[in-house]
DNA sequence: ATGCCTCTTGGTATCGCTCCCGCCCTGTCG
DNA sequence: CGACAGGGCGGGAGCGATACCAAGAGGCAT
């Protein structure tokens, strides 16, 4: 039963309910000055002829679209649904919807993402990461809305930051190690750059290795990122052909962790008796697996949570210049180490 | 370096360039109709001047959004998120940009996220499941715009399906159990009906059980949809405290269905020798884990890359009717059940 | 009764882009 | 050489809501 005639508007809600437009458009926005008894009637009228508030005429006129814009890596991935979780969650408080868009961890995509994100006329943008393409810098300084960089703690912010360093938590890691005796150990990542949180962890991975002056070259590149649990099982497997006196192995996220630890049991090789293994994320298998993930939380919820209150803030002009929130996160030692 | 005055608008391109505001729109358009010359020069002015083109005003007057809605239960869920990308991927194409919400496995949640999503003027509507509030089903079908209900195969379509009865995938195995000689089987799931697609598995798991002949009443309710993989660990041991003679158990889904083989392993219960393990979904997890579990996979990906492909279809006036697009689930036997 | 304040309502002019229509210019053909 | 087609471009109006200004009604203190 599609009406095929025109959609109503609100000059058709106004003549029904004997008002004018603008009362209509002051009943629907719930303003406080018009009276319960007008604003009934107007629903009513509005609900009688199936009017919908249309939002595009209203972004126009007010110059506003409640829309903060959001790109993550991918959307399949846990931690980045927490993230944006924490965020759509604190930010609908203030009926502000995300508009979301991915970038397949390629900061190409996400310059042409950012181009069309900021076409709709957001009013605060969070983009994950702090590694962009020139011009994606430059559209985003000059957006003239708030920013805010998160999952990472960049050198020059271009504005807001939430996040935290991946290097120096995978150096937290290292070190706990190394006091427990370790000194053949190995990282476990993607093969490529485009990940660049993923590559900051195993940045940070050689770093502390050197600093503790222990060997960093026991690694293995598994395929594009993000990996998988496969693609995590069939590195360990290269791992315990190639080095088998490894001691212990970093995985760049609690997923390939995962898929190493399948690999190990599949081999009869025991966890943590003859080889530890840790991941990174907490994502849930890492605490329900047998044995459970030795790993990284970095608190994905939170890092939503603070980005949506800080741009509330930010919305409200309580925040005067830029804030680096900085995300501390918290080394989780479990059965695949000890 | 934020500027503070009025952000340009095409106007002032067309000044800079000197032609006509129309000329402009045509030139961000790809219009054919203005020559590749001035396209160049109106695309550097642009540049120059910093404009970004306002889709606002050309959502207005144009009566068009390149939007489409989707809703979803949850972000947090990789079946639902391989659908959105399968369907964002194939709108993509087309210049159209997906406009996510979540409902929370919430019907009335549902509701008023389509009051939200209709506002912004979609040009169609995807939504998944097939029940819905009456007031929702009445927003859907007044919307003027396609719409297509997925991950179900409702009795009475609002307008076009892609999807599947969770009730008979449930039932497929069921029979193949039976067929293997066990009587004796359980269902792990969510212990409320919030879930409609967990509860038509349920529903498909007691009417497959009746249809056999056997018991349908070992069911054990494991928390609030979805259940999680410590929500089905916890199940599988109330399971293996109260109903210890069980031959076969069937997850709601391959998450609670891991958490339940972690159960086992942690009381040193074989599995598959002791007791079978299936789950739902075909998630990552169930080809890796040791063992690999026995699952059935509801293909998200193509449910979504096949709405997108309908959608476009509808939206080239090649679709008459309202279509249902059936998807034929897969079983897979793997080593949890054998 | 006058002044003033608050609450509620109305009229008008846009917000920035694009639909619609028309004009000019060039090239082709009878 | 005039007619005509078509590509390229411009002018004016309008999409549907709201910002802004104004005004009437009613209440209360002076």
């Amino acid at each position: 039963m599609n009406t095929p005639r025109k959609a109503p508007t609100m000059a058709d809600v106004a003549r029904l309910a004997g008002v004018s437009p603008m009362t209509v458009s002051r009943a629907f926005k719930r303003d406080s000055s018009v009276s319960e008894a007008t604003r009934e009637t107007i629903l009513k009228a509005a609900d009688e002829i199936g009017y919908v508030f249309d939002a595009t005429a209203s972004n126009l006129r007010s110059q506003k679209t409640d829309f903060v814009a959001v790109t993550i890596p991918s959307i399949n991935n846990a931690n980045f649904a927490d993230t944006l979780r924490g965020l759509s969650e604190g930010l609908k408080a203030r009926g502000l919807q995300t508009l979301l868009g991915y970038t397949d961890y390629d900061i190409q995509e996400e310059e042409r993402l950012i181009e069309q994100l900021l076409r709709r006329r957001p009013e605060a943008i969070v983009v994950t990461g702090g590694r962009h393409t020139p011009r994606a810098r430059r559209m985003l300084q000059n957006a003239g809305i708030p920013v805010v960089e998160t999952w990472d703690l960049p050198e020059a912010p271009i504005g807001h930051v939430v996040g935290f360093s991946n290097a120096l938590a995978v150096r937290g890691m290292v070190d706990h190690f190394v006091a427990q005796g370790l000194t053949r150990i190995a990282f476990i990542g993607g093969d490529a750059d485009r990940d660049t949180r993923g590559s900051d962890r195993r940045e940070g991975f050689i770093a502390a290795m050197r600093a503790q002056g222990l060997d960093p070259s026991r690694l293995i590149a598994a395929g594009a990122p993000p990996i998988s649990m496969r693609e995590g099982a069939a590195a360990m497997g290269r791992l315990l052909d190639t080095l088998p006196d490894t001691q212990a192995v970093i995985c760049v996220s609690d997923l390939s962790a995962f898929g190493a630890l399948t690999e190990c049991q599949r081999r009869g090789i025991p966890v943590p008796d003859r080889i530890w293994i840790a991941g990174f994320g907490d994502y849930e298998i890492a605490e329900v697996s047998v044995p459970s993930l030795t790993t990284i939380n970095p608190f994905p919820r939170e890092i939503g949570a603070r980005t949506a209150a800080l741009l509330l803030r930010v919305m409200d002009g309580q925040q005067e210049g830029p804030a680096t929130l900085a995300i501390h996160p918290q080394l989780l030692i479990r059965g695949s180490s000890r």
